[in-house]
DNA sequence: TATGAATGAGGATTCATTCAT
DNA sequence: CATGAATGAATCCTCATTCAT
């Protein structure tokens, strides 16, 4: 499911649109007007709307397997990977605002089916291997066993998704980078044994 | 802003439809039809769409201040003040587990900058409350002082949203109220001192 | 067809609607609302919003057929009679501006046939009225004989018309009254031998 | 703003919705069934109902300026500039009735600010225009210079708005030439001196 | 590869009117 | 005499999509 230059700049615009206005303004029209051509081209590309949205997610589905995989498969001890994890994908939201209007915004795929499956695919991806990463630290005794793993996953994964809805909601007016690093400093303290 | 019977139940069923169908299927059609009643009837109750909307979360913005107020004014130390807000927020949502999906979903009001403006409203008070909680308990000893406020507030509302989140996309079909209370004695762990 | 108090509210308020606002915004909300009673409350004194429509006609009729007889018949000589009949329409007018919207603008009642004869049949009784003050001026002497009657007639409720017509579209911000006199003393003078 | 050919045809048919039933009729539906086209289809010619009025005031001030340019700009003397005023119009409303119904119909703009400007604009270019050459005949001698010129004015563009009118309310049910013939005649006897 | 023109289905909203109270 | 609640029909307009060119 390769996809053609034409394809990926399709897409960009897409998810630029869903970020600045929401999905209900990403619309044939709006999208074909933002990237200068009519809206029967964007057949030519894609067969329909719902294999925009597909591709969408399978972009990010692709980023996100890749960039968790490349963590857990680190040599860097857990409390490192666990930053990377923050690190990451704070660094790709940071360099792409628009991205995190997607990844996060569940909603955003609920009338269709197949998509909403593809979105929890993804955040249980993210969940096994953040999961994988502090069982590693709790069985080395870096991280604290005091707390069962599954609740331990929520607070790694769900601080770091409401800095990011926040960020988004307040209009990308502060520093996600400086945040994102203190607040896993503080996830990893309190992880921590 | 006192709404009458009939304006309660519209906004009832319009929850249900977006907990159910997401917003895209909030359509005077289909809100007017789960209430049996023709289309040109609900606008004896509402001015326009717009208005439902903005009903909506008034309703949970009241709900919302209120119950935080509560929590936060009762005489309880302050992990059991943490718990509580963990509590009424789930009881609520295990009781109509259709607000759910409007509470959390900031992604629905997007295109309406008004909207959009009283959803963080309601974000920045359940923030303020919390931080007041955990200071009060950093204070006493009870809670840690060696995480900055802000990143404890964030590992507290954080897991709690992800969780509520991961319960509605799944379909509702983990017990919200065991699962709630499991985290809420863990965050209360991490962050005690 | 007397009307009730009530009934004169009515009308006068739907002359001024249109007036101000045109014949689109003349509908039974915006009619009730500006009388502050409920919709349904319009029908205990009209049988609907045609018969509103008559109604206003036939108050214009009245008026209109009235006015003219009374000047016809005077003892007055026919330049005298003329210039009367500038000053009873710009009185009219100058008193309430609202009615001038009504009375010259055919197009309102455009797609009610039963209305269209109406307001035809009050065009015919003008001219009747000034043809007959003309012929009376022509046999004295007064006017002038070197002219179509038919013609004659036109040069004299065609400038009164375009007046008035301006006056209106202007927001009514000139002396009607002041240029209605002027106008009224030039016509004469050009109609006169 | 030049106009597609298929834009021409829309406002050709809107016109004559116009002038048969009344702009009340002018809706979206009539408009795109009398094309025998969707009623979306409507909208990759025009942006939306008001472009459509828009259009078709600017097709007639377009022709109005031009032809009114035309007369004043000729070498004729006034009293057949005059005349020609009377003739262009009157040639133009019998060639295409339909139009007459939108020219001195300032009502129909009456909701639409812009529009109901645009239609005091055609007016003032046509008083304008006449009042050159009203003021050039009593330079000359030819024209009365007892009646002051705003009067005059009125008095030629007066009988001419009204014969039209007439002629449109009684079903186009005499020879407007004719009429129009003797009726600019007729004024210009009354004009000269 | 691109587009101009078109469309069926559906969007929110307004209309005049009715009816039970 | 008045109203709250309702409605069928119609309003303008947007949607994703198709098709001939």
């Amino acid at each position: 499911m390769t996809l053609t230059e034409r394809q990926r700049e399709i897409i960009e615009n897409a998810v630029e649109i869903i970020a600045r206005q929401g999905i209900q303004e990403l619309t044939i029209k709006n999208l074909s007007s933002s990237m200068h051509i009519s809206e029967p081209a964007l057949y030519r590309h894609f067969e329909n709307k719902h294999a925009i949205l597909v591709a969408i997610l399978e972009y990010f589905a692709g980023w996100s397997v890749g960039a968790l995989t490349e963590i857990a498969d680190s040599e860097a001890p857990p409390e490192e990977q666990l930053r990377e994890v923050f690190r990451r994908h704070i660094s790709h939201f940071a360099e792409s605002p628009a991205t995190s209007g997607v990844l996060f915004a569940e909603e955003i795929f609920k009338n269709e089916p197949a998509l909403a499956r593809t979105v929890l695919q993804i955040m249980a991806t993210a969940e096994r291997t953040v999961r994988g990463i502090l069982q590693k630290g709790i069985n080395s005794g870096v991280f604290r066993s005091d707390v069962p793993l599954d609740n331990l996953v929520m607070s790694t994964l769900g601080p770091l998704r409401l800095l990011v809805t926040q960020w988004r909601l307040r209009g990308y007016d502060f520093d996600l980078r400086r945040r994102g690093e203190a607040l896993a400093d503080s996830v990893v303290t309190m992880v921590s044994a």
